[in-house]
Order: C-alpha cells, then structure tokens, then sequence
DNA sequence: GGTTACGTATGTTCGGC
DNA sequence: CGAACATACGTA
C-alpha cells in the first residue's frame, strides 16, 4: 500500500474532498485490524489427504447440524457450544459439524473461559455408559463425595459383571470432577474394552439405572416423591430380563477369516426375530428366543443388591430439593443429549471440567498426541472405537417409553437414521453410482437404482435394484424377486444379493468382485490408510450392519406412508444439501 | 432469523357406563 | 368420568 501511495496520493486519486473521509475510514480500519491483532489467532488444521475432514460448520439448529453430518458420510461429529455474542449472555446454543481431531485441534487453543462446549450425544448413536454424579453441598454437609464415587463404581462394575458379564474396574473408568463450593459434580465415563450399549436411551433409563431405582426404594423412606415421574415409577415392577446382543460372527471369527465370500454376509436366524420384533413395534425379549443363554433374571440384580450393605447405598443417597435421591443424575439420558465436554464449564461459571484426583483410569499412551489429547478423546461418550469382539448391550425394561404419545416404532426408526442415510436418486457416491447403473444396464439391461442405504460405520452402500434381476445363484434372472447390488467401500468390493425367498434363506451372497479404482473417493486409494479395523474386525461390523439394514427393511416395511413421507423431506433435503457441497468443491 | 428436549400443568376429545 | 391425546409453558 505504501508503495502505491507514493504513485498517486489518496486526495489526488478521490479529489480533495474526499481525503478527509478516506483517513477516517483508514483510521477505523486500522483500529479494527489492532483489535483483531490483540486476539490469538489460531494455528489452522494442517490438510492431509489421509487425516480427518477438516470441515467446520456451524449451525443455528441442531437438526441441520445432523443433516450435513450425516449427509457428507464422513468422520464428522456435532458438538454444541454457548454462543456469548448472541442474544446477550443468554447462552445461545449453536452446533458445530467436524472431526473429533479438527475439534480438539481448535478447542484446545482457546482460552478457558471460551470453551463452553458440549458432546452432542447422538439420538441412536452406540455409546459409553457415563454417569453425572451430583448434589447441593449446602445441604448435604455430612456427604463424603470421593466415599460415595467409589461405592458407585464398585456398585456398577458388579453390575456390569453380574447382568452382562462384562468385566470392568475403577482403573477402567475416567473420573471427572466440576465440584465448586456449592456443589459436588463428578462426571464417570466408562471405557469398556469389549462392549458399548446400543444408545444412550439404553445405557441410562436401562440396567443400571433400574437397578439404581431400586436402591432409593430399599433405602430410602416410604415418602420419596420423586421418583413418581416417569418411566421408573413402577418400581417394585422389575424389568423382567436383560438380555446381551452378541454379535452373531463372534463366535466364528476365526474360522470367518478364512472364508471371506460366505462369512462376510452371514445373517442368522436371530435376524427374522429382530424383524418381527420391529414390525409389531414391540420390543418384547421374550419374542426372541436366539437370545434365550443370554437372559439374566431380576434375581441376579437382587444377589447385586444383596453383595452391597444398606449401609454403604444409604450412603448414595443425597437431599435435594424433590426429596431423598439418588446422587446419579438420572435426567442426562435423554436424546441428542448434551453433555459437557471435557475442559468446558458452562456460561457464567468458572468450573471447569478436569480430571478428579482420585481418577484411576490411565490410557495406554499415544505418543502422537498429547496426554490432554488422549484423555478428551476417551471422554467422549460417543468415541467408541469398535473392536472384534464388541458385545453391544442393550436392556428393555417392561415400561414403555413413549414420548408424546409418540409410538415405540416411530422412536426405534428415526434411530436407525442415526446411523445410515438414504435416498432414491444420487447417494453420497455419485461415481459408485455411476458403476452401478452401467451394470445394471449391461447387456441392453433396463435396470434402475430403486433405492440407496449408506452405513457410515462400515462403509456400506447397499442399493436396491429394479428392473434388473439377475441373480448369480440361481445364474438367471429372477421372475418376481428383486436384487440388490451391496458395495463395500472399505474393502473396495461389490456383490450381490436378493430377495428371493430360497436365496434368503441360504443367506446367499455372490463373490466379490473388485470395484474399479476410479469410483473410489479419493481417500481410498492409498494403501496407507490408517485402518481403524484390522480385517476381522471390518468383516465383523459389516455382518453387524447388514443386519441392521435388514432391520430397517422390516421397519419400513412396517411403516404407515405418512411416516415414510415427513422422511423423504428430510433426505431430499439431505441430498440437495450434498449435491449443492459437491457443485461447490 | 435462528436451540433442544422434557416435565408439569392444563385443555380437549372420545368412548364406556 | 377417566383415559388418551394435545397444547402451553418453564426449566436446564
């Protein structure tokens, strides 16, 4: 700028009489730019084309926020935040789209007082079992916090052993603590190697949390008020059984890897209980007998209950203001739940969420990224990092759960959503798309592409064919059974299956046939790839998935036009939503 | 231009008795 | 008249 003021001076360029307003305006400018300048300007995410999505989008609603999260198909995740310049100090809440390793890159370089974030815990989403122990110290002067947190983790892991055999101890349970004067607040997030509940509806309202509503009844006096609210209120009803869902190639996985083509597809039996139990909108255990060795009876919670002295769960309970409870929060359970981040405090507050002295977990060390790094990682209740022999727990309780008088279905569906998309016209993978169709029109075939599921987790694209039916098991077309055509992303695969009842049955699956490299996105090309699953692993989750498609099928299948129609708004919006991001670069 | 989800309280409809 | 569903409002 200098240099080109000394051609042509500002009054010769815009005439004297606008020399005066053009300092004024070079004033204001430079006053802004000082202001700006005072402020720590952080260090951008470094692009790799293997790391993370470095995608950061901010959203008035939260539903937009999911949209665009599940509509890119990529590691992205939504975090919600207090806005402090907007509407005042009201704490305005905005949603946040990216990845877990571009959030923390940015996270961790603001100032204390600006992190008033929050894990968006998704509606559906497999997650951790967490807890928010809580009280008012004010009146209650004779607890002893740091007693009562071990009590309950002793309670809980008993739990976990007695009711779904999972094995676990306080060294497995990160322990945050955001106690100020007035109150005692821990947050416990359970990192369990081997297992994850289904959602956050089953980690809480579910076992543990019966279980705890138990104690408040035994312990407690006859008046407890509170606990005539909501699903819980039937106490001396107990949940008539709890079941585990074992992932069914669990078993087999040895032998699965050396028959990739049949193991990889293999949907048992249990599969047509599940879709019965969907369709008839029951979640009823006592439908699915595949389930059956799993079942633990209410009298194992009792032998819990039993292995514990009134004493010491006397000791859980806390005075609040609806009376004698438990000192667990059992509202944090809720859908789409927010749950304070590791490091935030909320608005207006200065107790920030830290890492409690008498915490005992310890990651094993990840010398790549800091030891802060590592723990707000485990901290995330919705970071599950799957692994081969992943039980996923779920819990139904004999207590319906409707909201609004909204039916169990309509609940169980849009939960599935959570965890794929779909669509009829264009998928995420145009190119995949693109292979497809030539297929199904090789030959002078007429086939169409009816329907589209994507499976984030695995990487599944499962596409549902009309007009074109041939069926590599039968080497024929289908007279009246449709087929369908499932990509498997990650291992860079394609093959068939169909609907045709004798194939069904045999669960058939045709070989797998490479995809052409040129339909890949980009990232899957190189070999390099950091593999969050190693083979078996990845063959495990996909029979995992396909089972849930097939669910999902049922569920549709089960489901009124007027349901299916509010969704379609929702995917076509999803989809113009990506078409645009894709026009846009 | 802009939150979300849920409990409570209150209002409305409907069917049985 | 009560059960089931609908609406409004306050809270976190």
């Amino acid at each position: 700028m200098s240099s080109a003021e000394s051609h042509l001076s500002t009054a010769g360029f815009y005439g004297k009489k606008n020399k005066r307003k053009w300092i004024g305006l070079e004033k204001s400018i430079n006053s802004v730019v000082k202001k700006h300048q005072k402020e720590k300007i952080p260090k951008s995410f470094p692009y790799r084309i293997l790391g993370p999505t470095t995608s950061w989008q901010i959203f008035y609603r939260q539903q937009e926020a999911f949209q665009y999260t599940k509509s890119t198909a990529k590691d992205l995740h939504v975090f919600a935040f207090e806005s402090e310049s907007f509407e005042g100090n009201t704490g305005q809440r905005l949603y946040l789209s990216t990845s877990y390793p571009v959030f923390w890159h940015y996270y961790s370089q603001l100032d204390e007082d600006k992190r008033l974030h929050y894990e968006v815990i998704p509606e559906g989403a497999v997650c951790k079992l967490y807890f928010d122990l809580e009280y008012d110290k004010t009146v209650n002067q004779d607890c002893d916090g740091d007693h009562m947190v071990a009590i309950f983790i002793q309670f809980v892991c008993k739990a976990l052993m007695a009711i779904f055999n999972v094995s676990c101890t306080r060294k497995d349970v990160l322990d945050l603590q955001a106690s100020t004067e007035r109150k005692f607040s821990r947050h416990l997030i359970f990192q369990m190697k081997n297992a994850a509940f289904k959602d956050n509806i089953h980690a809480g309202s579910s076992k543990i949390n019966d279980i705890k509503r138990e104690m408040p009844d035994q312990v407690s006096t006859p008046d407890t008020p509170n606990i005539s609210t909501n699903q819980g209120c039937v106490k001396t009803e107990l949940p008539t059984e709890i079941k585990v869902e074992t992932d069914p190639v669990n078993e087999s996985v040895s032998e699965e890897k050396h028959r990739v083509n049949t193991g990889h597809l293999d949907v048992n039996e249990s599969v047509s209980e599940e879709k019965h139990r969907v369709n008839t909108g029951h979640i009823d255990v006592n439908e699915s007998v595949s389930e059956e060795k799993n079942r633990v009876h209410t009298s194992h919670i009792d032998e819990i209950l039993d292995s514990f002295s009134i004493e010491d769960l006397k000791k859980l309970m806390v005075n609040s203001k609806n009376g004698d409870v438990l000192f667990c929060d059992t509202g944090v359970y809720t859908k789409n739940r927010n749950f304070r981040l590791f490091l935030s405090s909320k608005l207006g507050k200065k107790n920030t969420l830290v890492v409690a002295s008498e915490n005992e977990y310890c990651r094993k060390v990840d010398s790549q990224r800091s030891e802060l790094e590592n723990i707000f990682y485990d901290s995330l209740v919705s970071n599950i990092e799957y692994s081969s022999r992943m039980k996923i727990l779920t819990y139904d309780d004999n207590i319906s759960h409707h909201v609004n008088g909204l039916p169990r279905r309509k609940q169980d569906k849009s939960s599935k959503e959570a965890e794929c998309i779909d669509g009829y016209s264009k998928s995420p993978y145009p190119e995949v798309d693109e292979f497809i169709q030539n297929i199904i029109t090789q030959d002078s075939g007429k086939g169409v592409i009816r329907h589209w599921t994507y499976f984030h987790q695995g990487e599944l694209l499962v596409y549902e064919i009309a007009k074109y039916r041939y069926c590599h098991n039968i080497g024929r077309h289908h007279r009246s059974n449709n087929i369908m055509l499932i990509v498997d992303l990650h291992a860079g695969v394609w093959y068939q299956k169909c609907h045709d009842p004798d194939c069904h049955t045999q669960n058939y699956k045709s070989p797998e046939w490479p995809l052409p490299k040129n339909v890949l996105p980009a990232s899957y090309f190189d070999d390099d790839l950091d593999l969050e699953m190693e083979d078996d692993e990845l063959l495990n989750t996909t029979a995992e998935l396909e089972k849930q498609y097939m669910e999902k099928q049922a569920n549709i299948s089960g489901v009124s036009e007027l349901d299916d129609d509010g969704d379609d708004d929702d995917l076509v919006a999803a989809v113009t939503l990506l078409d645009n991001s894709i026009q846009n670069g």
